[in-house]
DNA sequence: CGGTATGTTCGACCATGCTGAACAGCGGTC
DNA sequence: GACCGCTGTTCAGCATGGTCGAACATACCG
């Protein structure tokens, strides 16, 4: 672990969650460090273009080169072009959107949104992050986890975003056993008020889910008693067939713990 | 200048073009350094989530650290914020596709799409990068630039992308020199071909120019008699009204050399 | 016109990250 | 099946280079 690299990485944290400029001083206290050496992590951060200072208030922001990176992300996850196709089909089929998401630390980011098809409505979610424990998309994803490390992500604070958010973790295990019995896991609520997810997990080649493909919308078209089944089966199929495109095999156990 | 970041920094960016994953030897021979060096600097990486590793192959890849900060980005950034609205008008006038830019380096930046209202084909292009040289954004942008930026921006290669792009210093400058008349960078592809933009700077409150937006499509349509005044006319009045909205004051001219 | 913020520079100490060489695990190949 | 080349990884020692305290320049505000 090279600290100045770790610092110079909780920096750009710090700069991308919160105010979106911050000033070296107030860095500095929030990480504990002395001022100078945020200083000359900033100097190095921005002369790399991850990192751009406002001429004008000497204070400091993310830079274009952040975004740069994240889009050569985007360009190289394999998963994210796998999906891409089955993704728009699923979108077509069902009449919902459709998120592509994978786990990050304790958060599921959405790397794909297709849209849905008549909607005029057009708000891109690419790059968001959502609570894992709180979107289908995490819950599908964790459901077939090993057990250690889902009892990692169980040991932090689970957040209520809504009030159905289920903040304990013998909560969200039932909801992780019902995913892993049925294949896709259902949300109803817990992230947004009014909103329902149905999300399956996609698998790789060595069978560990590498991300999530599900629906998203409002909850009582998405949970309606005959909606949900027809789509909780093309969700499943999709998935499916993308952990095909990426060599899984057919059946999927819980694996085991690592 | 931090070595150990600034190498980071270098891993990342070399991550992020080309190849979308790389093996510890390939990176450190490409980066002129030592094995076990560029392997530590991926493990600090790694647990920062700007990096993961496949741990099939071994190979690392960019990770969803870098998408979260991308997002991070875009969210802060007021010149996006204060053109979403502006921008969607001006697509919704003109019925063409805009784009909002920022110089990062010699690339110019996408930083907000908007759709051409009717347009069934969405290719999002938030985060794509044209060489500043070849795009009406990059050539509006520097155009306005102090003439020491630009002399620095002429000393690297210009690349040419189509049989149409300026690839001379002097070429390029007769352009600006074009666009600083007029207040309009006009492209005839010299990114794609087949493709025209029309675009014109934004500045902040300072005079500085900090982005662009313009219009991009069929150079056909775009460049046609009778359309080329109606929507550069547009385009840069749309531009004033976000210069304007950042605070700036009514006349540019070029800034003084700094 | 001080006072108190800020961002920035300097210099010295010593921790810290770099490098060479050696280790472990794989895949192909003769 | 044992070899060889390749990979990613670990380990030690040296000295590079990053960190920190104090001092500087500057802007804002009372």
């Amino acid at each position: 672990m090279i600290q100045s690299v770790d610092r110079a990485a909780r920096i750009l944290h710090e700069l991308g969650s919160g105010s979106p400029s911050l000033g070296v001083t107030e860095l500095a206290s929030r990480l504990g460090l002395a001022k100078p050496t945020v200083h000359g992590l900033l100097r190095t951060l921005e002369q790399c273009g991850l990192v751009s200072q406002d001429i004008a208030t000497g204070r400091y922001a993310l830079g274009p080169g952040v975004l740069q990176l994240g889009n050569a992300y985007l360009a190289g996850s394999e998963l994210r072009a796998r999906s891409m196709l089955r993704a728009r089909a699923l979108a077509g089929q069902v009449d919902e959107v459709v998120w592509v998401g994978v786990l990050a630390e304790a958060e599921v980011m959405v790397v794909h949104h297709e849209f849905r098809p008549g909607d005029g409505v057009q708000i891109l979610e690419v790059g968001a992050t959502i609570p894992w424990h709180a979107s289908a998309l995490g819950q599908a994803i964790a459901a077939f986890l090993p057990d250690g490390e889902v009892d990692r992500l169980l040991t932090r604070p689970l957040r209520a975003l809504t009030g159905r958010t289920r903040t304990t973790p013998e909560g969200v295990r039932k909801a992780l056993a019902s995913a892993f019995d049925k294949g896709v896991a259902v949300e109803n609520q817990e992230a947004n008020v009014g909103d329902a997810g149905i999300a399956a997990a996609v698998f790789d080649h060595s069978g560990r889910p590498v991300g999530s493909i599900g629906v998203v919308g409002p909850a009582d078209r998405l949970l309606q008693r005959q909606a949900k089944p027809r789509l909780s089966r093309a969700v499943l199929e999709t998935a499916r067939a993308i952990s095909r495109d990426l060599g899984a095999g057919v059946s999927h156990g819980r694996p085991q713990p690592s």
